[in-house]
DNA sequence: GTGAAAGCGCTAACAA
DNA sequence: TTGTTAGCGCTTTCAC
């Protein structure tokens, strides 16, 4: 492997001046060209690990996500790999598995290869903990999820708004008793999504448009925490059917544990629309769902464009401060949502 | 960030001892243990760059990969993952996107990086070139995709096996007009499953169990190529179907043109098994696809698993043989395949 | 505009 | 067993 010192042999320069040529020094244009030529005759390129040794920072940006098998993540990894093409960082993808401990690994790796910055997706609300690359000096830029206290750029989607909207669909297509499976209690994107709906579900029984479970707090009754996962989901739809006043409808918070809940209905023999499904995030392949499903949509791409552009801001030395970015999501209605059964309808008082 | 010299100095001992605490040198355990203390105190974390920059060789694998959006991929990426962690090595994951040229530009990236080796599901058979890494003496795994002529390590599937297997079920199911959908020409596996369809339906032809298309070479005339992709399957197949004589069952070679080839398939109103639908490689969340698919299995986590080890096996420094290690499918007979419809046997000569 | 020289943090060869 | 020393390939003063 060429190094720089044989460049500059072949070009009859000192290695000082190759590096200049390579970085925008200021070279005359003649030499410039000689140097160029025989770096492309040696098939020259700079070694990366000794420039990020000199420079003390690396052309790398470690992205953190908690499940490669989502594809949320992978479609937000590509924006991320998008944007950093335009910069020519390259994009080290690491699988949290929403473990704290592989999170803390990965973390330190980080610091170690010093990466040039790292983008987030935090396994924890709480314990997910940035200070060591903070106090380095280190850029990051947490997306999707927001840890708590981290003095970290953030892009987010509206959750709440989110939940509240699915919540309302639901209400207004004639469910009565909806339900909610959300995902882990320290994830901020669970609690964010939950709390929509059950701010919607406070009014509504408020109102008397909605009548309480009979038994148990009503917020709480048809609520199910799971793991995000597609196994998650369907368990806890199996427990919510189980239930000795079944829900109606079920406002999912993810798409995985969608596909879940979908399963657990058809081995109860449960359908929607009669029995109202709504995911946040799109479900894969929701083309051969039958029904169509209404889905809350998260602008998954987007998120991971924005968070490597704001990266790249800060790693480039911008001093703005700490910036939030709040993506919108959309309620895109479909199929699943049509409307209870009639028979429920007679049957609800 | 603390350095090796800043423990030394606290232990009161020189650099080196400190590097061979860390390193598994022979240091008395009473200095190792003032080591270690004073490395713990500090918050010492080896600064991965300077030790690639020294040791000529990095502690990270590339992993290169053409669609980051097929599970059979991340599964595989998966699988990379949990071997690497044996030996902790960290795995970079690049999506080449079946793009020469990113792969190109990746591949560069890897030697720049000095990563420790490469695992590569190879864009192209013929062009994707190696020669640079060899040159370099990196290790390099070849995954899913054997590339022409590169003096590698390889783990394959049975990809013709797979593909005769399938297509023989096809034929034992009753179906007679049996269509492949394959991917790129330029791709080993593509070539190879389509190898495998071709092989027993010559057979068939041959003994008269299935008559020739009207028109046109019998071993062309129902195969089409596209690219991998959801997209490429649907038109695919609703180019088959327009056919004057439409094909009654496809084998579609792998998982993401089968969803598109069965949205295809409902647009024009057909369904499973009336036409009869196989898929190499699992369809992600196939739980939810009405009827459940046949299709061939494939061992994708072990695939990446494999290739990890045998990766580290280099990487160590064996100097066996090249091997290639070829895992089975399996046939996995669910209901899309489970006879034409009743008329259609009854049009059938 | 150019080159000489120092040094990023670490490890390996050698000497003690 | 331990320390001293040199150097991996590059960038960046600093002097010219």
């Amino acid at each position: 492997m060429a190094t720089i010192t044989d460049v500059a042999r072949a070009a009859g320069v000192s290695p000082a001046t190759v590096s200049r040529v390579f970085n925008g020094g200021r070279v005359t244009p003649e030499r410039a060209e000689r140097v160029r030529r025989a770096a492309a005759d040696l098939g020259f390129s700079p070694n990366r690990v000794a420039q990020s040794l000199r420079k003390q920072r690396g052309s790398v940006i470690g992205l953190l996500i908690p499940d490669i098998e989502n594809p949320f993540f992978t479609a937000l990894a590509r924006g991320v790999e998008d944007a950093a093409q335009q910069t020519n960082l390259s994009v080290v993808l690491c699988n949290t598995d929403e473990d704290i401990e592989k999170e803390r690994r990965y973390l330190g790796i980080a610091l170690a290869e010093q990466m040039a910055g790292v983008i987030v997706a935090a396994a924890s609300r709480d314990r997910t903990d940035l200070s060591a690359l903070a106090a380095r000096g280190m850029p990051v830029v947490a997306v999707d999820r927001r840890p708590r206290n981290a003095p970290v750029d953030a892009v987010l989607v509206d959750n709440q708004h989110g939940g509240e909207a699915a919540t309302e669909h639901l209400l207004a297509g004639g469910y009565r008793r909806i339900a909610c499976i959300t995902g882990p209690a320290a994830t901020s994107t669970s609690e964010e999504r939950l709390a929509g709906y059950r701010d919607v579900l406070r009014t509504a029984l408020h109102d008397g448009r909605v009548p309480a479970p009979p038994t148990g707090d009503p917020l709480t009754a048809w609520v199910r925490h799971a793991d995000f996962k597609v196994e998650g989901g369907r368990a806890a739809m199996a427990d919510l059917l189980a239930m000795e006043t079944p829900p109606d409808a079920v406002f999912v918070a993810n798409n995985l544990m969608t596909v879940g809940a979908l399963t657990a209905l058809r081995e109860a023999g449960q359908t929607p629309p009669g029995f109202g499904v709504l995911s946040f995030g799109d479900v894969p392949w929701a083309a051969l769902v039958h029904p169509s499903l209404t889905t809350v949509q998260q602008p998954s791409y987007d998120l991971g464009f924005t968070a490597a552009t704001l990266l790249q801001e800060r790693i480039g030395g911008t001093n703005t401060p700490l910036r939030t970015v709040v993506l919108r999501t959309a309620l895109k209605i479909r199929a699943s949502t049509a409307g209870p059964a009639p028979q429920d309808l007679a049957a609800s008082p």
